[in-house]
DNA sequence: CGGCGTACG
DNA sequence: CGTA
DNA sequence: GCCG
């Protein structure tokens, strides 16, 4: 008992909310917005669209009457292939709460430039770690482990900067909410290094487990675990007494404009429509004005105003400050002073205002277009605390920093493949796990012994039920079959068939992971997921070249035009349907009529964004993008939480020489720190004009809005259940590398779970799902992107389920949780995604063999 | 003939 | 419903 | 569509 050192997660309840202003704007249409409300009336005119053909396919009503049996397809039939019969709307779901979603951001303004910033390292393993500072660290890197060299840069960005140097939590200002959630938990046992280790030699049968981090996370149990980073917290008031005079000019754009101006409302300070010498106590200004432009701006809007320049400033006059005095002071909660950000006068001394390249001076044209060009050099820098020393770390211009990396991965060309292969010959079986190997097909081959020669099929080829043991890399021997089996796989799922969809991904797994090219069909004739239709579409191939099915679907229009809708950002499924029965057949007709806005109220704002970017999200990033906005964005979280570490994720991870978006995962090894970097970093973006557009209300809000949107709990090792709490946002980036919008997912999470986050978010999607079903089939435990939980319920036999249970009991009391309304136990979480791996009892894969 | 991953925004 |  |  004895509440006092033990810190105790208060649930903290919500200040006041205020009221927030749904200020959103919408993302620039085409034409004008206005018209989409009156729209509605005449939707009828679209009918006329679809009265083409229709006929043959059951229209709008009969697919949506869920009853109908006669195929849509009837070359299906011929193919020798069933179809489903309902593509409409058969399985209702019950519908969850329909949160209001909202836009963050006016679209982003002119933009930024970055300053070329060598920051990130790659390691020559798969991992990329941008780790930071001291804090006793040693290094991290996930996979310690590996015996390949792992080496991690450093990115030193703390020294000058220091939080808040106030760590306790005492000196800030905060709402009752805040101080609740800046309690630390209490004790998380859980990855008391020692036993972490035990944990991770019993499993790992890797002797060479030495040199392992040094205690990764010795959170004493006891022990004040005083946040060693100070939290940065949003206080409310910080602008108290400030009467702001934002100008739009430069890097400000209106919307930009107005966005600072509601963080100044909202945090206490009011603004004003010009410059009030008596009243008008700041002037914020782009950092990127010269002298003469800013002079002339601010006589422009108050000609009888001497503006005070210089550092000591009297009262009399209006200060000029950069906006990232506001942004800045946001981030840290509290008022930071003046001097830091002022303008300085003179032509040239301000490093501030270092634009070589002042490029055709943006006009204000802004608003997203997504055309104006050339980023200048003083983006990044906007998170910086301005302070000039802390400058340095930014531009450390060297111009290296890019690749080094991308050998490893950039197997576009056929050269890697095989060399690929090696590390999962079947010959060598011995060191797959038995739970690998469900089924030989030697035994059946040697019946079969057409003295075929060679090992061909004399080679045992490991033949699990869950493909996620199969290694699968992105480029393999046998892709024109694959391609023709993703093909037929859209197919069904754009027809609303999952679940072919999905068989139809296991058996181009089962494909994909072949050693070698495929001759002969006997080859696959038994193997796990390779079915009967499986085979036929196979030796089709194999015959002809071509799978009839695989083409006529390629080259069904509703196929077509669904896959066109699908592609658009905020497009899923359902829509997608709705769209194609309502008769529109192409993207142009969707934007040129806006009818359907009425009909997907909670969608249509996303959707917006979607067509209005579609020709810009839908291009790929390529790999030396995705680092570079990962550096950008990690200084952001690294100014904001010095010692985030960071990995980049999903496609890129794998290997992909292009992503069609960037997944950033952020740790900390403070956990209780890492649950408010979400909320800030977006704002700080947002305000940055590089996030345009996120799902979260976050943006838009008040700052007591941000804090309350927090973990729930986060010490110890797995939040539990996994209810209201922000630990991902899925953003729409204006990528100061290429000016393109970028679609860039954020994903913050606790150490104690970062192995099982970066496992899920590097994917791929099948991998996930398969290695989530063995899991649950196999061993009675639910792995998420959270961790491993273990149901109590069921399975409780399995000796090894028993014995772990029975040690983390031992560790923590904190058991006989519920999740989802059953009783379970969390699994000891791990470090490294190996020891996922490890526990699974699943072969590892590099991420490059998870292209399922 | 039932099930097909599991979460979050 | 959407996203991963 | 494939598996148990």
């Amino acid at each position: 008992m004895s509440g006092s050192p033990q810190r105790r997660r208060l649930r903290s309840p919500p200040p006041p909310l205020l009221p927030r202003s749904p200020q959103r704007l919408r993302p620039l249409s085409r034409h004008d917005d206005a018209d989409a409300d009156d729209d509605d009336d005449d939707d009828d005119a679209f009918m006329d669209l679809d009265q083409a053909e229709d006929a043959d396919e059951h229209g709008t009503t009969a697919a949506r009457s869920a009853g109908t049996s006669a195929t849509p397809f009837a070359w299906l039939r011929s193919a020798g292939l069933r179809s489903n019969n309902n593509v409409g709307p058969s399985q209702s779901k019950p519908r969850q709460n329909g949160a209001p979603l909202k836009s963050l951001a006016p679209q982003g303004e002119p933009i930024v430039k970055r300053a070329r910033i060598e920051v990130d390292s790659q390691t020559q393993s798969n991992e990329l770690i941008i780790a930071s500072d001291e804090s006793s660290l040693g290094e991290i890197v996930l996979d310690q482990e590996d015996v390949r060299p792992s080496r991690t840069s450093v990115v030193d960005a703390g020294a000058t900067v220091s939080v808040g140097s106030q760590s306790s939590a005492g000196s800030i200002t905060l709402g009752e909410s805040a101080e609740a959630a800046i309690e630390s938990s209490a004790s998380l046992q859980v990855l008391s290094g020692d036993d972490e280790q035990q944990e991770a030699d019993a499993l790992n049968t890797v002797p060479h487990t030495a040199p392992v981090q040094s205690e990764p996370v010795d959170v004493k149990p006891t022990v004040d675990v005083k946040p060693s980073v100070a939290v940065p917290v949003v206080a409310h008031q910080i602008f108290t007494g400030v009467r702001a005079f934002v100008l739009a000019s430069g890097t400000i754009s209106q919307q930009r404009k107005a966005l600072l101006e509601s963080k100044i409302v909202h945090a206490g300070g009011t603004t004003s429509v010009c410059i009030l010498p008596q009243s008008t106590t700041h002037i914020i200004v782009g950092s990127d004005l010269s002298y003469d432009r800013l002079v002339n701006a601010i006589a422009q809007f108050s000609p009888s105003t001497k503006v005070k320049l210089e550092v000591p400033a009297s009262h009399a006059a209006p200060l000029v400050l950069s906006a990232d005095w506001v942004t800045n002071s946001l981030v840290r909660g509290r008022r930071l002073p003046d001097e830091d950000f002022v303008i300085r006068t003179g032509p040239t001394t301000s490093a501030l205002s270092r634009v070589p390249n002042p490029s055709s001076q943006e006009s204000s044209t802004e608003s997203a277009s997504p055309h104006s060009p050339l980023p200048t050099a003083a983006a990044c820098k906007a998170a910086s605390p301005a302070a000039p020393s802390s400058l340095e770390w930014l531009e450390s211009d060297s111009e290296n920093g890019i690749d080094l990396v991308s050998d490893e991965f950039d197997s576009t060309s056929a050269a890697h493949p095989p060399a690929a292969f090696t590390t999962f010959r079947p010959s060598r079986k011995s060191e797959v796990p038995p739970a690998m190997r469900h089924r030989e097909v030697s035994s059946t081959d040697d019946a079969d012994s057409s003295a075929e020669d060679t090992n061909a099929s004399a080679s045992p080829f490991s033949n699990p039920k869950y493909v996620c043991f199969l290694p699968v890399p992105r480029q393999h021997s046998n892709m024109h079959i694959t391609d023709q089996l993703a093909c037929i796989e859209d197919f069904y799922f754009l027809s609303g068939d999952e679940s072919r969809a999905l068989a139809m991904r296991r058996s181009l797994c089962v494909i994909a992971a072949l050693p070698r090219r495929l001759t002969r069909i006997q080859d696959i004739q038994s193997l796990h997921n390779m079915g009967q239709s499986s085979r036929a579409i196979v030796k089709e191939i194999l015959d002809k070249g071509r799978s009839t099915a695989a083409t006529c679907m390629a080259n069904d229009p509703k196929y077509t035009t669904m896959l066109q809708f699908r592609s658009i950002y905020g497009c899923g499924q359902r829509i997608a349907q709705a769209l194609y029965e309502r008769g529109y057949r192409t993207i142009a007709e969707i934007c040129a009529d806006r009818s359907w806005v009425a009909d997907f109220p909670l969608s249509a704002e996303r959707l917006e964004w979607g067509l209005t970017l579609h020709t810009e999200l839908g291009s790929q990033v390529p790999r030396d993008e995705v680092k570079q906005l990962g550096d950008c964005v990690y200084k952001y979280a690294n100014t904001i939480l010095p010692g985030v570490m960071m990995t980049i994720g999903g496609g890129y991870r794998r290997g992909k020489p292009a992503s069609k978006d960037c997944d950033f995962i952020f740790t900390h090894n403070d956990s209780d720190a890492i649950e408010f970097l979400l909320p800030q970093l977006l704002l700080q973006l947002q305000v940055a004009g590089l996030v345009v557009h996120a799902n979260t209300q976050v943006g838009h809000n008040t700052p007591e809005r941000i804090i309350n949107y927090h973990y729930p709990i986060i010490s110890d090792f797995t939040h539990r259940p996994l209810l209201d709490c922000t630990d991902r946002s899925f953003t729409i980036f204006k990528s100061p590398v290429s000016g393109l919008h970028r679609r860039i997912d954020i994903i913050c999470v606790p150490r104690t779970q970062y192995a099982y986050t970066v496992l899920a978010w590097t994917g791929s999607k099948q991998f996930n799902r398969s290695l989530r079903l063995y899991a649950e089939r196999e061993l009675g435990w639910t792995l998420s992107s959270h961790g491993l939980l273990q149901i109590y319920s069921e399975s409780g036999d399995s000796e090894q389920q028993q014995q772990q249970h029975q040690h983390h009991q031992q560790k923590s009391e904190q058991l006989g949780r519920t999740h989802n309304g059953k009783q379970v136990s969390f699994v000891p979480p791990v470090l490294t995604e190996r020891q996922v791996f490890a526990q699974l009892k699943v072969p590892y894969l590099e991420p490059w063999q998870r292209n399922h």
